[in-house]
Order: structure tokens, then sequence, then C-alpha cells
RNA sequence: GUGAUUGUAGCUCAGUUGGUUAGAGCGCCUGACUGUGACUCAGGAGGUCGCCGGUUCGAGACCGGUCAGUCACCCCA
């Protein structure tokens, strides 16, 4: 028994008219990147598996057991991409882009990380997001910050809050450690199974820990402000203050910890209660390190990344889309003769209106014509019948007021050139 | 990878302690209305009950496995 084929686990088919909501998100980004002087990057779906391992980090969980691995038929290891800021990176370094100075990337585009599916999390997940490259101030942190806060406030989210956080930098982190390590080791039998393994190899992750074993010791923490060397305070501050200076709310959130390794000094995160248990849309920080650990300059960089199912999702939420306004044309040939005459007329319609035009091709009757139209939201329907074809005219029915009127038959240039001048804007 | 829960029409769901030909609403098609779409009424099409196996005289119902959805853990967008 052969069974249906259906979409791999954890992909999801974006169908219209769903697929439009994509589309009006897709062009609202492209025009913010715009805005904001980025321009777009456009990278394989494939890598080397070994940039991923050295971008992303050998520890972490997206390279130990997420990464979509294989073999090609030349023996190469290959990935496909698990996360968007190693492969921009390895793009910019290989077309020398920052011997040209600074640089404003962003992309948009799917990401695919093996992991059981639940809400807000796929296989095949879409991100966008920006990489500000070359300048080492709170002033880009700033920047990268508001353009994601721009997408939230122009689509009048308002349950989403930003946290921001300073996990600080070669100086001042190992300080950080020995005081974790220092807190939570006389604790060590009373934390989580998972905490206790995880204290050695990576203290900074139990403060994200959700473990009520966990939850009185973390709370008790030492913050990683108490600890910050004087340069990353300077930072956090400088950016903290740019962030009231142009009114942008946010809350100062000690446990956030970004999973990923690069990330040094700044790190934030929008979170929004619509998406369940995957709380965070936007996630992102600053990564001083990682061009020079991809054998790049040592140049500072700073970028986020956002989910598109995500954000979509707390558009959901957020609720009230409203119903799209009617638009274009759809042209009812009844019969042969009239479909003929039509046909020219619907191909000069399309080139001049700017709007859709539809036209079935099937002999029904004028009633099944006219629920077509209606069903594919056409604000207009131009009938052409044998009464019609008889006295050389045309319909042009007001699909929202219901009313008709009746325009000469003539060319296709003609015809259309009425229907414009009788109402289509 | 771990746990919980659900798979019956295109969609949302009924289906009594296992018992003939599996139902409803919405949607779709046709007609009432021989040429005017949102209402009304009447018909109609559409299902190997996710898949495989087992128990039974008999399974959509019970059992096992498997696949998929959903939610949570882990982790992240």
């Amino acid at each position: 028994m052969s069974s249906k084929i259906t979409a791999p686990r954890g992909t999801q088919d974006i169908l219209p008219p769903q697929s439009a909501r994509w589309q009006a998100l897709e062009s609202q980004i492209h025009g913010l990147a715009r805005r904001f002087g980025y321009g777009e990057v456009r990278t394989p779906m494939f890598e080397s598996t070994e940039l991923f391992v050295r971008g992303v980090g050998e520890a972490t969980d997206i390279v130990e057991k997420e990464m979509y691995t294989f073999t090609d038929k030349g023996d190469r290891s290959i990935t496909l991409r698990p996360e968007w800021t190693a492969p921009v990176m390895r793009a910019a370094l290989e077309h020398n882009l920052f011997a040209q100075g600074p640089q404003r990337l962003y992309y948009i585009g799917p990401i695919f990380r093996y992991e059981r599916p639940q809400k807000g999390r796929y296989r095949q997940a879409h991100q966008f997001g920006v990489e500000c490259v070359g300048f080492a101030g709170p002033e880009a942190d700033l920047e990268v910050i508001a353009l994601a806060w721009e997408l939230v406030r122009t689509n009048a989210i308002d349950d989403a809050v930003l946290n921001i956080n300073s996990i600080g930098d070669d100086v001042c982190r190992p300080h950080y450690r020995e005081a974790l390590l220092a807190h939570f080791r006389p604790h060590l039998a009373s934390l989580s199974a998972e905490s206790q393994r995880r204290l050695e190899r990576n203290p900074l992750r139990l403060l994200d820990s959700k473990d009520p074993h966990d939850r009185p010791y973390v709370e008790s923490a030492p913050t990683f402000e108490s600890v910050l060397c004087d340069a990353c305070r300077e930072h956090f501050d400088a950016l903290k203050a740019y962030l009231i200076a142009i009114g942008i709310p946010f809350v100062v959130n000690p446990r956030i910890v970004r999973g990923l390794d690069y990330y040094t000094r700044t790190v934030f995160e929008i979170i929004s209660g619509a998406l369940g248990s995957q709380s965070t849309v936007c996630g992102g920080g600053r990564y001083d390190g990682l061009v020079a650990s991809l054998g790049g300059p040592d140049v500072p960089a700073v970028g986020f990344g956002l989910g598109i199912e995500r954000f979509l999702m707390m558009l959901d939420a957020a609720g009230s889309q409203a119903e799209p306004a009617r638009s274009g044309i759809q042209a009812v040939g009844l019969g042969v003769q009239a479909r003929t005459v039509l046909v020219p007329i619907v191909a000069e319609l399309r080139r001049r209106l700017g709007q859709p035009v539809y036209m079935d091709f099937d002999d029904r009757k004028l009633l099944a014509h006219l629920k077509s139209a209606d069903r594919n939201g056409a604000r207009y329907a131009l009938i052409l019948g044998t009464d019609e074809l008889a006295k050389g005219e045309l319909i042009l029915r007001d699909l929202e007021a219901r009313s008709d009127r009746r325009l000469a038959l003539g060319s296709g240039r003609d015809v259309a050139a009425a229907v414009v001048e009788a109402g289509m804007r």
C-alpha cells in the first residue's frame, strides 16, 4: 500500500491567501532595511560543514545535534544552513568586503535545524536579520536594535518587550564565570541534574534554567553588571542612554544569555507572550570576535536574527487584519464567440490596469461566473453574452455597488480605455 | 533525544458498553431564478475512518507498532 506523500516533518507549505501575508511582510522588511541603509546578501542554502562548526561553536546544540549534514558525491561534508551569520560573514570575507570599510548587510530566507517541531519551532524556518560590521561603539548596537524595534512598532504589536543585557568580553567574562561557580558550587547537590552537568562546562547557561529546583539559586545569583569591566560598563550604559533618548522601551534582564558562542557585550531579545514556550521572536547582540575566528580581519560586529513564522504569529495574536478591499476585474464570456472576443480584451486589460484581471474559460452560466468573480474578490465584472454581442456592447458591473453600466464593444485597446475611464483608478 | 495528547469528507467536528449500507455544519456542484454574485429552499458529489499488524463471529471504536499533527522539556528564531 503506497501511502500519500506529505511534506517532511516540521516543514509547511505556504499557500494563498496566507502567502500574501508573507509577501506583505517581506516587502515591508526590504523597505525597512533599505531605509536604514542595509544591502541584501543572498548566500547558498548549503555550505561546508566546517563553516558552522567554527562559526557557531562546536559545543552549541546547533552544531552538536541539530544540523542537516550529509556527504555529497564529491565526498565533501555539506550542511544545510542552520543560521545566517556565519554564511554572511563567509561571503563578505570571500569577496573582501571589509577592505572597503564598514558594511551594513541584511538577509531573509530559510534556515534548517533538525529539532522536534513544536509551536513556533520548525525544521525549516525563515529568518530576517542584519549584520552591522565595522563599528565598535554602542551607536551600532542601538542602530540594529532600533531597526528590529521599528518592525515591531509599525505593526502595532504591543505585547512585545525588548530585553537587553551585557555578557562582557574577554576581560570580564572569566571573572563572572568564577563568580557564578562560587555562587552555585555550595548548592550543587540541590540543583537539577541538568544544571549539575552544566555547571563546570558552561555556567552561564544555568541562568536561563526553568527548573524549579534551580530557581531560588538563579534568582540570588550575582548579575553580570556587578563584574563588568570599565569598558564594557561604559558601552552598556551608553547603549541604555541612547535607547532612552530615542524612546525605545526596554528592560535590563540579567538572565538573557544567548546560546551561540560568539556573542560579546550586548545581547538582546524581543519577547512576546503570543508565542507559547518559544517566546523569543528576535534575538541578537554583539559578536566582536567572530570575523577574526573565521580567518578575517579583527572587525567588530553586531546584528540580530528575527523569526518570520514567529513574527507572523505575533501579528495573528495582535488580531484584526482588515478584510482586503475588492480589486480588479473579472471578464465573463458566455459562449465560445464571446470568449473569442474577450480574450484579447483581457490581454489588453492586463497590460494597462495594474490590478488583477480574472477570467474563467469554461462554459458555465452567468450565475456561476459571478460567484467565481465574487470569490476572487474582484471589484468589477465585465460581461459579454450573446445579447451584448448582437448589440455591440459590454456590461461593466460594479460588484460592490451592484450596479451595471454599458460600454461600447470595440478593440481591446478601446475597451480597456473605457474600463479605466469608467472608474478603475 | 524525553514526555503528554490527538489522527473520521476540502474545513470544523459527532459517532452511545465493539453489531448491517459511517453522519452533521460550513464549503463545493446542480436546480428553483430559460442572463446578474452575499439571503432562502431542494437535490447532488465527495471517505479504502493516517498506515501496518493483532484480538474477535464481527473493529472507526479494543491492543501493539509505525507515521503525522499539537503542546511541553531540552534548546532556540
